[in-house]
DNA sequence: ATGTTC
């Protein structure tokens, strides 16, 4: 008999139906990650795909911490916020004019009057208030539909009303903190231990920064288009829970806030509110983000020819909404086709008592970036 | 993901 501990795999919850557009190397990691040392119970939600060293869409509970769970963008968020301007007022090219303001981000003395006092006081205000690249944007959004009218009202939303979903997160800082760290994770960190104190504190401090970042770039683009900006929900979905019974990990699984979680569909597909109930305790406290990638984004770059009227069609959404994405290599990895389809996430969602749907919003602005000459 | 990557 040796002297190792006996390793049971932690149990995998699965909360997704059949037709669900699940890779198989996603199952794959999810199995992997269950069977790492301390991991107690791990969950999965439809939007799960292939990730770096994990799947994303899923929730881990271990009585370890794994800073690679969690990702270099600690922090990370859906924001939804009303705005108090008609729709009949917001004139779409003029307002993505008017958008490209968030490539400068909050002047400084605003971001660090925003973050004084609080813990993330110590990285500064630098990029405060900008979004940064990949999948992260900005989008002016219509009420489409209100799915429930009782708990759209308690929030002051009606059909029609614009609002501005935020995806973004703790930029340079939390990056910074995860390659600070590389190297030294594999095992993960015992809590207690030194290393363990010192990410523990660098997170929490890089997930207020993301966090304020994102009303900073609400208030940013409230400011641009001439109205405020009031917050609905915000709801991180890359980051670390000390729970009573573990450390639990979220990685592209969002926990709600006040009962409330947006989930992003963007560009091709309506986005949601969800109502998010207690739900089953194997879910860990945590639903879906957004639809999840259905190709990754070299597969991208081979299923969208790179022809001028491809790329012009991609500016404008089914909606009738714009896209601002100068980038094109972006626009291309970042294309409505790159996701599942959000509304079969949602039903998945349903199905299994996690989220109430309580209104659908159409994008009518996306911005992505502005500037010139990137890549 | 990234005051961008030798």
């Amino acid at each position: 008999m040796g002297n190792s501990p006996i390793r049971t795999p932690a149990r995998v919850c699965e909360f997704y139906s059949d037709s669900a557009w699940i890779e198989g190397r996603a199952v794959e990691q999810l199995h992997d990650v269950a069977d790492w040392a301390g991991m107690r119970a791990v969950a999965a939600f439809p939007d799960l795909h292939p990730g770096r060293f994990g799947p994303v869409g899923g929730a881990f509970l271990a009585d370890r911490i794994y800073p690679q769970l969690i990702g270099p963008d600690i922090g990370c968020g859906m924001a939804l916020f009303r705005l108090d301007l008609p729709r009949r007022k917001l004139k779409l090219d003029k307002a993505a004019r008017r958008l490209q303001a968030l490539e400068t981000g909050a002047d400084p003395a605003t971001g660090a009057a925003a973050i004084a006092g609080t813990d993330a006081a110590r990285f500064g205000p630098y990029g405060l208030g900008t979004l940064g690249g990949g999948n992260h944007f900005c989008e002016v959004q219509v009420v489409d539909a209100l799915a429930d009218p009782t708990v759209a009202s308690r929030l002051g939303l009606q059909a029609g009303d614009l609002c501005l979903l935020v995806h973004s997160g703790s930029r340079g800082q939390g990056a910074a903190v995860f390659s600070g760290i590389a190297e030294t994770w594999n095992d993960g960190f015992a809590p207690g231990s030194d290393a363990a104190e010192t990410y523990v504190a660098l997170h929490d401090a890089a997930q207020v920064w993301a966090r304020t970042n994102r009303a900073l770039i609400a208030e940013g683009a409230a400011e641009a288009l001439r109205c405020d900006a009031r917050l609905i929900c915000d709801a991180p979905h890359n980051h670390l829970e000390r729970r009573a019974d573990g450390w639990l990990h979220r990685k592209g699984a969002a926990a709600p806030d006040r009962g409330l979680a947006p989930l992003a569909g963007s560009r091709d597909s309506l986005s949601y509110l969800m109502a998010v109930p207690d739900g089953p305790p194997e879910a860990l406290g945590s639903v879906s983000h957004g639809a999840g990638r259905r190709y990754d984004r070299a597969a991208m770059h081979g299923r969208i020819p790179r022809v001028k009227s491809e790329l012009e069609a991609m500016r404008q959404t089914r909606f009738g909404g714009r896209v601002i994405c100068t980038d094109r290599d972006l626009l291309i990895e970042e294309a409505g086709s790159a996701y599942k389809d959000t509304g079969a996430v949602l039903r998945d969602l349903e199905t299994f008592g996690l989220a109430e749907e309580v209104a659908a919003f159409a994008p009518l602005i996306t911005f992505k970036t502005s500037r010139e000459g990137r890549r």
